[in-house]
DNA sequence: TAATTAGAGACTTAATGAATCCATAATAAC
DNA sequence: GTTATTATGGATTCATTAAGTCTCTAATTA
């Protein structure tokens, strides 16, 4: 069980606009320069952070992407669920109730390691590779 | 982010051989029947869970799996390194030092939700399927 | 010795991850 | 308004892994 290496990839670009970005947008093309992946497959992980909500881009000369103002304390949570999807890591195919046991523990399980995702902000990180 | 069927499979028969198995062994002919799996496919896990020490396998006939009695404590975490590997969910190509925070961060979660597994022992759910 | 069981390996198929390519839309600079 | 620049989206390719089957071998008991 790994997470994908689009999560990593993303983990770093917003490590990036944390860090260097303050108001200037960045282009994708910078970005993966520094990151060192092609621009055209880290531009698929940045649409997936703007459809979550975590970061706005701006299209046109001199665009790029750029934190939302409005959301500054962004999780790791936020960045993992943007990649990967909120699909949960244990789904039976026959689901017998709610009270199913090892379901629950299980997903307990996943929520332990969920809330500390939460708990930690990007913001928290501030050395860049 | 998921854990594989193969997972999902080696739990259920471990209930089964936590609470229908204290003493016989079953073999993985009647095992694959009780979970609507094929048995040469289940037998890949059982094979996995004896290499990791958790049951004890009798060839021959009237023979099969049943637990060690040495392990009567299974917790879920050992099956689930047994079938899954103890590989973490986050490992980055150019491993920049031990200093690295997007690491600690995640491997930290991981441990979260590894030590709550590690508390869980197969033995305290009894509800089979 | 024959029946029964686990174990191991080759093999097949389907799904997913990783990545590229190209075509389109929107915006700013000129 | 035209053009360069940028994001967005879809189709496509390639490699890897998951999921499962088949078959042969080894060990053990009846
Ligand atoms: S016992 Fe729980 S995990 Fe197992 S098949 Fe039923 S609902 Fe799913
Ligand atoms: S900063 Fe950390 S996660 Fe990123 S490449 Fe370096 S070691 Fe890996």
């Amino acid at each position: 069980m790994k997470y994908s290496q689009a999560t990593d990839y993303a983990l770093h670009a917003m490590l990036h606009l944390v860090s260097e970005a303050p108001d200037k947008p960045v282009s994708v093309h910078l970005l993966a320069e520094k990151l060192g992946v092609s621009p055209t497959y880290l531009s698929k992980m940045l649409t997936k952070l703007v459809k979550a909500g975590l970061i706005h881009s701006v299209p046109g000369a001199n665009g790029g992407y750029r934190l939302r103002r409005s959301q500054e304390d962004i999780s790791f949570l936020d960045i993992i669920h943007a990649i990967e999807g909120t699909a949960s890591v244990f789904e039976c195919s026959l689901n017998h109730g709610s009270e199913c046991q090892i379901q629950q523990v299980v997903l307990d399980a996943e929520r332990q390691m969920e809330e500390y995702l939460r708990n930690r902000k990007i913001s928290d990180i501030t050395r860049p590779s």
